[in-house]
RNA sequence: GGAGGGAUGGCAGAGCGGACGAAUGCGAGGCUCUUGAAAAGCCUUGGGGCUGCGGCUCCCGUGGGUUCGAAUCCCACUCCCUCCGCCA
């Protein structure tokens, strides 16, 4: 599928996931495949990992969400709230199909006048009625319950996920330049230092508006923003179709994500009209085909949007809060795709390979890290993490996060293909920033500070900088 | 903000109280015919749960209500559309 591959970087990329996608026995496997035409329902059966999965192989999903950190005791409570569920339901359909019954025998008594018999079927079925409504009412509440634990519950993680419950465990795939040069003494000093110095970063000001970790840019600072933007789009626009994206968006739009609702403190939200700000460009994006059912032959559907992003940082208090490191708001250029499972693993790749691309253009050192179980998005069954090295601030900025999602937010967006055979089954989405601004900006002004405290602009950028090489 | 209209299977669209899980058309899949294709004809074509695997049953935006019986009647909610007003 070189076609969407257009700037193949190195082809040494890591393998994301096999065809033998959940490290299990195949039998495991075909379910997942077989599963895949269920999807009508759209209140309890499509949310998250497959229920049938729980049903089938407990034991397999119970040791695989183990691994991100997901209790046993969690699984159970979800197995139970699923057994349970679907006993009530089957009780009170056996009593709707005596009151169906009833009814019959009611309209065959009327039919040869025997008001009597129609009389005692009456008071039946009213019987039957009032114990069907006391028993749907218990379904109803079980199914809730079911529902929400399930949207509470984690994507299954890939197997090829490094074992790990937090960021300590993530590993290191490879490094650009191999060996980071020393900095120079110019180098050392921090972007908001720098940023202040050469007023093209005015946090007060941003401050002043709207609270300390919202940033300002000024002049050059915004310029180079925006350079940054139309140079990563111009970069993408060969395979990916440019959307510009509402960045508010609905509760369900969301939730098909899984930012919602376990991490809603982490969002910003307009309480008046119930939107929420999107935290990034993949919420929106992962809804563009809700409750749609693709060609197979359109696929992979690679999306490229330019958006502000938002983030509430809530836990994060305190914590990386000097300059850029950590902001409310910021721009982000983010790649999404719709595809089929068999296409996933070279998409991953397509998009990892374009967002190391950018960073190697814009001439800063990077490295790349395979996430451990433990530190998974919600979403992700395999991620991959971008970050630039800041020589000010001596640090390690992410600044992209490359999720394969399988099918977990096909599932709760109800997203579909048809395959030629005829049958439906879940897409996979992908999504990964290439890139995210506001540190890849730190990253540039610390890394191409000179020793006069000027900033040169890299090459890439300075056809969208007027041409201009400097700014001091 | 005001006034209307609508939500049914992959899509379009009928059904307006009793055999409707749902007509019809299109689309899709299979078969026949054909050297092949097209055309034509025949058949199949939503999903969940339970199951003694022969079936049974539930689901017509969501939730309530009326009724012996609801896709059909009533109420509420959600979403979509149209028109008017206001505004970039």
């Amino acid at each position: 599928m070189e076609r969407f591959n257009g700037q193949a970087v190195n082809r040494s990329q890591p393998s994301v996931g096999d065809n033998e996608v959940f490290d299990l026995d195949s039998g495991y496997l075909s379910s997942v495949r077989a599963c895949g035409h269920h999807a009508k329902q759209a209140s309890f059966f499509n949310d998250m990992i497959d229920v049938r999965l729980l049903r089938t192989e407990p034991e397999a999903v119970t040791a695989a969400l183990g691994r991100r950190g997901v209790t046993s005791a969690e699984v159970e409570a979800l197995i139970a709230a699923d057994r349970s569920h679907r006993e009530l339901s089957a009780r009170r359909d056996r009593l709707r199909a005596q009151v169906k019954e009833i009814s019959r025998q009611v309209a065959d008594a009327r039919r040869s006048a025997d008001s009597k018999l129609a009389e005692q079927l009456t008071a039946r079925s009213r019987e039957f009625r009032s114990e069907e409504q006391a028993l749907a009412a218990e379904a109803s509440a079980q199914a809730d319950q079911l529902q929400h634990l399930l949207m509470m519950t984690p994507n299954i993680p890939a197997s090829e996920c490094p074992e790990g419950l937090s960021d300590q465990d993530n590993v290191v795939l490879r490094q650009y330049p191999e060996t980071i040069p020393p900095s120079r003494e110019c180098q050392r000093v921090p972007h908001w230092e720098v940023g202040a110095r050469l007023g093209i970063l005015d946090l007060e000001a941003g401050a002043k508006m709207s609270g300390s970790m919202f940033p300002l840019f000024k002049g050059d600072g915004s310029a180079m923003l925006r350079a940054l933007t139309s140079f990563a789009l111009d970069h993408h626009r060969d395979a990916f179709l440019e959307i510009r994206p509402p960045t508010l968006v609905r509760t369900e739009t969301m939730m098909s994500t899984g930012h919602l609702p376990k991490f809603a403190d982490d969002a910003y939200h307009l309480e008046r009209d119930d939107l929420w700000a999107i935290p990034t460009a993949e919420v929106p994006l992962a809804s563009m085909h809700r409750g749609e059912i693709l060609r197979e032959e359109d696929l992979p559907e690679l999306l490229c949007a330019a958006t502000p992003c938002f983030r509430r940082e809530a836990g994060s208090a305190g914590r990386d809060t000097r300059g850029l490191l950590r902001v409310h708001e910021f721009e982000k250029v983010e790649l999404f795709a719709f595809c089929t499972p068999e296409q996933a693993e070279e998409v991953h790749g397509d998009i990892l390979a374009r967002a190391e691309l950018l960073i190697q253009e814009l001439g800063l050192a990077y490295r790349v890290l395979d996430l451990c179980a433990g530190d998974l998005g919600a979403a992700s069954a395999r991620t991959f993490d971008l970050e630039v090295y800041a020589p000010g601030c001596d640090r390690w900025l992410e600044v992209s996060s490359i999720s394969w999602c399988s099918d977990y937010q096909a599932r709760r967006a109800n997203v579909r293909f048809r395959s030629p055979g005829g049958g439906t089954a879940f897409v996979h989405t992908l999504n990964g920033s290439a890139l995210a601004w506001a540190r890849v900006w730190a990253a540039v002004i610390e890394t191409y500070r000179q020793d006069d405290g000027s900033v040169s602009i890299p090459k890439a950028l300075r056809p969208y900088m007027g041409g201009r090489d400097t700014i001091s």
